[in-house]
RNA sequence: GGCGGCGUAGCCAAGUGGUAAGGCAGAGGUCUGCAAAACCUUUAUUCAUCGGUUCAAUUCCGAUCGCCGCCUCCA
């Protein structure tokens, strides 16, 4: 049983997807030319997580993802630099998806660009203004939020007794709308010379909700399964959504909502306007792993504000060395006997379920990390004393993979192989260990730190890692 | 003003109506030429405060204090 809470219902429910054994997802991802911060990379990681987990439960999957192009700043810039839209964005795509590869993230099987859906928008557009859901003013479209009376049951706003201590911005509105509240479908642009596009409501630009309507149902189907995004987008974002896309077909959208929460830095919420915001590079540059980064932003389930300091993430760095220490003493332990060990197969079984329990429950991903962290203190412990069958290795190599298919937190295997000069150094070193020379062998041990190999010394002879 | 979240050890945090997961850091120990790694032991009579309900509350209810988010095209 799969459950998480879904915004749309307030409430945590079982899930099922609308055709069985296949779901499909929709991320809300960046605009393309705001570099991402480390927050960003959370509401990714989750998403990714999500998408690893319906895998992992055996579904099969169809996971979009957008990167937003269609920003006035950009259409402007790249008409500025009299280069297209995609010539101007694609150096930047290019560094959001290497962070996002780099995080771990399994790529979605679209990643499509709003500018390439333009005549998909415009037909929702035409659809809305045929049925009465939007109108023209002034040349531009907007949707009539009276004519959807549903408005609001995404993020539960009253638009009735907000307005004393709040927004002005809703009053001040300078466009000429039959309310407040109703936001811009197609903003039309004057003189020819303007970036715009050409629609038979005249020359403009989309609004700024529209292209997730329009991508999504292109890709996904009129309705489909789950909506993933940033908490903030729930409002106006995702509501617009709604509105644009049940007014359009008269279906539900999607079916279940999941928002992820914000990222405090040092207890102050991360922002833009605060100014407190890295970015993954910035970290990377200080010298932190992406594995760590990874393992900080998901040890804090979803939906709970994680509080991110830099003594976390040195934690996170030990954390995921630990269990990257782990997995190789795994790999490298002496089997020489055959034959179950019937302790640590039902260890191994007991922490799979333990595991899969907690994902279970809203993906709680800190409970599900306890699994493991659990399972690797008792292996170890046992290894010990015991020391591990063949059996033994390959159920816990089977489960770490297992685990990792979801987390991603292990990382990509060690290379095996050592150059041949790094060999016979480690070689030499333990022949003038044996020789009790070690003044000779510390001098290797740090020429080889040097070369990122770290070495240490078990009773079962010399172990190497990279640093 | 409307809607919502949070306050648990030095830090990050899970969690439940019956008496506190996990990680990091710290301390002591085993092992080691040293180091590293690993392992063992240890660190909250207590879960913001005050009331209430209950045989029993950190967990439910109320109040108070503190922090945060959205309502403003930052995930």
């Amino acid at each position: 049983m799969f459950r998480f809470y879904n915004t749309l219902s307030r409430s945590v429910e079982e899930f099922r997807p609308i055709e069985d054994g296949k779901v499909r997802m929709y991320v809300c991802g960046p605009t393309v030319w705001n570099f991402a911060h480390i927050g960003n990379f959370r509401t990714f990681i989750f998403g990714d997580i999500l998408r690893r987990y319906l895998k992992f439960k055996g579904y099969k999957l169809t996971h979009v993802m957008n990167l937003t192009d269609i920003d006035d700043r950009i259409i402007n810039e790249a008409s500025a630099r009299n280069i297209s839209i995609d010539e101007f964005t694609e150096p930047y795509a290019q560094y959001f998806l290497e962070d996002f590869d780099a995080l771990g993230n399994e790529r979605p099987e679209i990643i499509p660009r709003a500018t390439h859906h333009i005549p998909e928008m415009i037909e929702i557009i035409s659809t809305l203004l045929a049925n009465g859901h939007a109108y023209e003013s002034d040349g531009s479209i907007y949707y009539r939020i009276t004519a959807f009376p549903e408005y609001g049951k995404l993020s539960k706003i009253s638009f009735s007794g907000n307005k004393a201590g709040g927004s002005e911005r809703i009053d001040t509105d300078k466009y000429d709308k039959e309310d407040a509240r109703d936001f811009a479908l197609w903003k039309l642009v004057g003189p020819d010379d303007q970036p715009g596009w050409d629609a038979p409501f005249g020359r403009g630009r989309p609004g700024w909700h529209i292209e997730c309507s329009a991508m999504s149902m292109k890709y996904l189907g009129e309705t489909f399964d789950l909506h993933a995004g940033g908490q903030d987008l729930q409002f106006p974002h995702h509501e617009n959504e709604i509105a644009q896309s049940e007014g359009a077909t008269g279906k539900l959208f999607a079916k279940y909502w999941i928002h992820s929460e914000f990222l405090k830095i040092d207890d102050v919420t991360m922002s833009k306007s605060k100014g407190n915001f890295f970015t993954f590079r910035d970290l990377k540059e200080q010298g932190y792993s992406p594995l760590a980064i990874r393992y900080l932003l998901l040890s804090v389930p979803y939906r709970r504000q994680l509080n991110f300091t830099f003594e976390g993430l040195q934690g996170a760095e030990s954390t995921v060395e630990r269990l990257r220490s782990f997995r190789q003493r795994i790999r490298e332990s002496r089997t020489d006997d055959f034959g179950v060990n019937s302790i640590l197969d039902e260890r191994v079984g007991s922490s799979l379920q333990d595991f899969e329990v907690a994902m279970d429950d809203d993906l709680n991903t800190a409970v599900a990390l306890a699994a493991i962290h659990d399972l690797v203190r008792d292996v170890n412990t046992h290894m010990q004393a015991h020391g591990l069958l063949e059996r033994d290795q390959e159920l816990l190599l089977a489960a770490i993979t297992k685990f990792d298919s979801v987390l991603g937190i292990f990382g990509t295997a060690d290379s095996e192989i050592l150059d041949d000069d790094i060999e016979a150094l480690i070689a030499e070193r333990q022949a003038a260990r044996n020789n009790r020379d070690f003044a000779r062998s510390d001098e290797i041990r740090d020429l080889l730190v040097e070369k990122g190999i770290i070495l240490e010394d078990t009773k079962d002879g010399v172990r190497w890692k990279r640093k």
